[in-house]
DNA sequence: TATGAATGAGTATTCATTCAT
DNA sequence: GATGAATGAATACTCATTCAT
């Protein structure tokens, strides 16, 4: 049973979370906007009638377009990191690793709405540099399985770095082509990418 | 031997050639500028003066900023509509031909300081669609060899369009990381990326 | 003795006093804020939080912020006002009642929190002229006090306005160096100002 | 008899001088501008169209409103300097080189067009720095001299800071009424201002 | 050819103010 | 009485582009 709340002053628990849902709302709506068009081709106020706001309501629950696509990069690596760190756990060869990462990151891109936004000269100063950490923290966290792999007899010898970034750009691409809805579900471009990927960079069969 | 022109009167020729020399300055230094940090973040100004030129200058060579941009994406589509000319001739299987296709990509890319802009969101009206016209060109063409690979089995079966994206989508990723006179060279690159690419395809060994 | 008040249903009188003194703290902190920085370097919000409250809240008790920056001045020229009615019932020489209205006005400024503030050009229409002509009526009580004196002889014959001008700018200064609390006292100003207007415009010794 | 200066090519240093002129020609109408109205409440395009320029126009000679205010400050604390110097260097008591400080500071207010500008709000960081240590340096030399009088008898003893403020006061204040045409010429108000100068802080005749 | 000067159109941002609850 | 949410109007600033010289 629930404890009846006083209408007139609803619960500061609540206040809070419905700032905290349009404030998500607003920043997943730019984003897909971002997405879309590129950072600078989206003006605030595309952002603000997207979502039947004025202008300057926007402001309300956020401090700056820029601040908006810093957030929009951010949630992204926190989503990757909480993947990195699930895999990190498991058994298995660094090849078996990397594949279920791999398939969490394009399900991450193709399901939540999230992109992996390729306008990072939009952000300056602190906002740009810790986007570029994040990044480099991810980039160094799967190069490293992929050398775990290597010594592993899993992932054939080669260069880990080139290697990497080979399947990650496919990833960057994704943004531009992939339409939610569309012919392709993002379970079946997941299954797609791993098999090409895994068959792409697998040590020889023992 | 050279009849020596007098000064005064240059041969016309000469001056279209030193017209069309500049031009091609400035479009190659200003798609350097828009790899780099965008195509929005980099002002008219900073063009001209990485090429010692007052602003206005650049108006002698270029029509417009947008016009620029439109010229690095057609120098990169023509280049690789003359790579897939090349292959199509050839004898061998759909993944030798598309072996050779990526390679060329790769060194293009890496070499002529092309770049696979992805400020399409730049671009409007005709030149957007001129664009976008040929990106579909290229796609469709690398696809059918795909296809065409499929069927003599050279290429394991699957989704084509996934298949091509998967490994197009490194491409692109290549503009923000490779550096000219870096650690890797283009062709080194370039070995890698068509080992993975033809590793992650390739249909069963017969 | 008190008549005890239920707290159920104050008199009205109470109310009325309450939302006075309230009304009356807004527009003291709001002055002493706009002192400080600038009418226009002082937003709503400052003074809503300098005072504990909403920015809304404030909009019961004041009607706009130049309402606010207009009660700002009047209260000062009220203030003024009865410090001329008082000294003009006065006996003595025209320096005399001078001596005796500059004091007055420097222990107004410096002791009950006005300020004699310089941003009239946040006031516009009728708030405008309102206090143009309240500044006005002063300047010109102070004249005539000042022409009395070049009469009877004990200010020093010159042109009048420019008599009153210099000396009346030192309180505007006042405004910005003065800190309640600091190294000199109100009165210690007072002393010194008067002293120097008085010697800077007094007539011959008879 | 003139050099002929070809047309084609003006000589450089005749555009920087115009670049220059014109650059003071903005300075001096915002300055104009912001003593009658105060610097929020006169906006960029006030003073564009005062100029017969395109908002635009004025971002080619200065770089923001507030470098415009700050130059304001920087001019009349310029001129101050080298006035301060001048009296420094003269014989007299220091009452005499007061007066002849004071004197140039009255003129220099009235006569160029410079104005004691009380906006310091509009100033952030380093600007406002800046023309604090400035106001702050003006004030420790006027102090500076008042002392010395003190000592050698030609001022009354006294707080210096006190005596300073005073009549440094009435500096501030002709920003607000004086117009230049007016009925007072700036050299009557000079000499009224220093003769009530003097006479107020004057020490005992010997 | 080349440039200094000027501009129009657009954009992010701020802030006083209102109103439903 | 009080406030969270929303808005309209204003404003500084940028930048691609033009044009007289």
């Amino acid at each position: 049973m629930k404890t009846p709340a006083s209408k007139s002053t609803p619960p500061p628990f609540d206040r809070e979370r419905q700032y905290a849902a349009k404030r998500r709302a607003v920043i997943f709506a730019a984003g897909a906007a971002f997405r879309k068009q590129g950072y600078h081709n989206t003006s605030m106020v595309e952002i603000a009638r997207s979502l039947g706001l004025s202008k300057a309501a926007l402001y309300y629950y956020v401090k700056s377009k820029e601040e908006i696509l810093y957030n929009c990069h951010i949630m992204v690596y926190d989503a990757m990191d909480i993947s990195v760190k699930a895999v990190r756990g498991n058994k298995g060869t660094g090849l078996e690793k990397l594949e279920n990462l791999y398939e969490e990151f394009v399900k991450l891109l193709t399901r939540d709405g999230l992109a992996l936004l390729a306008d990072i000269g939009g952000l300056k100063g602190d906002f740009k540099k810790t986007v570029l950490m994040r990044r480099g923290k991810i980039e160094r966290a799967v190069t490293r399985i992929v050398i775990a792999g290597m010594k592993d007899g899993s992932i054939a010898k080669a260069d880990p770095k080139v290697t990497v970034f080979f399947f990650m750009g496919a990833l960057n691409w994704l943004n531009l082509w992939f339409e939610p809805g569309g012919r392709l579900s993002g379970e079946e471009i997941a299954q797609a990418f791993v098999a090409q990927m895994r068959a792409g960079i697998a040590g020889p069969k023992p």
